[in-house]
DNA sequence: AGACTTATCTTGACTCATTCAAAATAAGCA
DNA sequence: TGCTTATTTTGAATGAGTCAAGATAAGTCT
């Protein structure tokens, strides 16, 4: 079964129709891990290029919300997405060039998700960005 | 010696000018905590009415930059900022109405910092994020 | 205190990711 | 095959935040 079949279950299952935007979006979303709109769009067109940028937002918006694909959007920077969903990782940002990778949490399967107070709120996620420098960037900025 | 003195400390120690702007923006922001750039533009212009929103915008950069206030920028809200800083606590997000409140991490002094694989990254914070469903909101939910 | 230098502020235009709305299209059903 | 309406296209609009040029005032030097 290939990840279209499971996209149509998926949308199916939801009485949601499966149109050929909707299948190229996710198709360049998984091709394009933490890819931002643009990068989206622009992969979506090399093989449907009459599909607009609102096709592409919408099924965006419509995947994240039925947890097939995951939004990322640290502080300064536009969203990203990612397929790699359900497994609670999470991720670093490089603050000089705004490189993005995957880190699963350190302290096991579900991790901080216990607030020491969480005031009353029914607390369901917990989401880690951790900020630094990546390789590239520490080294271009030791020459400095 | 009062918040005001300190700040004209921090300033004069990184050779910026005090300027009644600046020091009625640090005001605003410790008078509002976790508002949001509309709300601390307000307060500033019940004392000062001549301040330009330009103004509001440039302080709240310089001082996020020197460490004296912190930016808080959930996905899908306006940046918001506080005072409270240097102790390594997180925020609970209300996914319904957008409320925020502190938490202090649960692992300790500070937690998380240490990711399983850091992808050669050097890492200087941990931003946690708690996402859920304030007491209000929770009731408000609960009726419909 | 008065004059000077230039960091900061005011003003007002501008950006650009994202959203809104209306008419056109096509997915899935009868 | 035709129908219904969820999606898409098209194109304009929004709004938080930024840019830039001239005006102002903080801190300094005399």
């Amino acid at each position: 079964m290939t990840s279209t079949d499971g996209l149509e279950q998926v949308l199916k299952a939801a009485s949601m129709r499966v149109t050929q935007p909707r299948v190229a979006v996710l198709a360049a979303v998984a091709a394009n891990p933490h890819g931002d709109t643009e990068t989206i769009i622009s992969a979506v067109r090399r093989d449907h290029p009459a599909v607009s940028h609102q096709a592409v937002y919408d099924s965006l918006k419509l995947f994240a919300s039925l947890g097939v694909i995951r939004q990322i959007q640290p502080q300064g920077h536009i969203a990203r997405y990612e397929t790699r969903v359900g497994d609670n990782h999470h991720h670093v940002v490089c603050r000089n060039c705004g490189k993005l990778a995957d880190v699963d949490c350190a302290v096991g399967g579900a991790p901080c998700l216990h607030a020491s107070d969480d005031h009353g709120f029914k607390i369901d996620e917990a989401e880690v960005i951790y900020w630094g420098t990546c390789p590239e960037c520490q080294a271009e900025l030791r020459d400095e």
